[in-house]
DNA sequence: ATGGTAGAAGGTCTA
């Protein structure tokens, strides 16, 4: 089974070619970012014509996150369960019942960007990294198959960003996010598309700004943690970068790009 | 040091 997370910067605003992806990529699973929509303007019969199950955790204006599945889902959870108080719609969770295999919990993140840091928002995002790393735990002693995929907001190592001195002050790169990264992968997780490409550079975002794009600089954000039971059914990942590129579809693309993960 | 781009909302913030 395929399972995909791809930051779309707005559903809405660029529907055409992100239906264009669905129908080329066919994802059995996938979580989406920045829907920037609350749920009833979230175009669900788009996808549910496609075959899909969905699931919605929008928000007006920014953040909001949602799940796609072909296969039955059961058990979604909208929001962190160990941050009850948290306003900002970042994440949502189902467990994706295959017919022919095991089922698989899917954990969609969407994890505070935190700049400027220091400041409210790098300890809003540090705060989050936290509970996310207790969920993880809590999800672990399950043991069974999950994947917790999504824009992590994270450049894990200096080979995951084009130049790492621009960005060595930078909520995405600072030791200390770095290293609450690592805190949550070393609960045992495998970084799936480090399993699939262990040295490859692998950018899964361009800024708009400055022609990053066009000079390639980019930085590997997106990211699947394969649970130790999900990551023995591991088959391949891969990162859709042609979706940066301007396509047919006439509207702009996301300024990340599809990362997938195969399970057997 | 600044502003460069994009989106939603709406006269500004977030990324």
């Amino acid at each position: 089974m395929k399972i995909a997370t791809f930051n779309v910067n707005s559903i809405n605003a660029r529907l055409p070619r992100i239906l264009e992806w669905f129908d080329k990529a066919t994802p059995d699973v996938a979580v989406l970012q920045e829907i920037k929509c609350i749920d009833e303007k979230f175009p669900a019969s788009e996808f549910e014509d496609r075959g899909y199950n969905v699931a919605v955790h929008g928000q007006k204006t920014y953040n909001g996150v949602a799940l796609l599945s072909k296969f039955p889902i059961d058990d979604i959870t909208r929001g962190l369960p160990e941050s009850d108080g948290d306003e900002q719609s970042r994440y949502i969770e189902a467990l994706v019942m295959p017919k022919d295999a095991d089922p698989v919990r899917v954990g969609g993140i969407y994890l505070p960007n935190g700049n400027p840091a220091p400041g409210p928002k790098y300890d809003y995002k540090l705060a989050w990294m936290k509970r996310l790393k207790a969920h993880a735990q809590k999800l672990l002693e399950l043991e069974e198959a999950f994947v917790l995929a999504g824009d992590y907001n994270v450049i894990p190592q200096a080979e995951d960003v084009h130049d790492p001195k621009a960005w060595a002050d930078d909520a995405l790169f600072l030791p200390q996010t770095r290293a609450a990264f690592r805190e949550i992968l070393n609960l045992g997780l495998t970084d799936g598309l480090r399993q699939a490409d262990p040295h490859g550079v692998r950018y899964t975002f361009w800024d708009y700004q400055r022609g990053a794009w066009e000079k390639d600089n980019g930085i590997r954000i997106d990211h699947l943690l394969l649970s130790p039971q999900a990551a023995d059914r591991f088959i391949t990942a891969g990162v859709d970068r042609n979706e940066r590129s301007p396509s047919g579809s006439d509207v702009k693309p996301s300024d990340h790009v599809p990362v997938w993960v195969e399970l057997r």
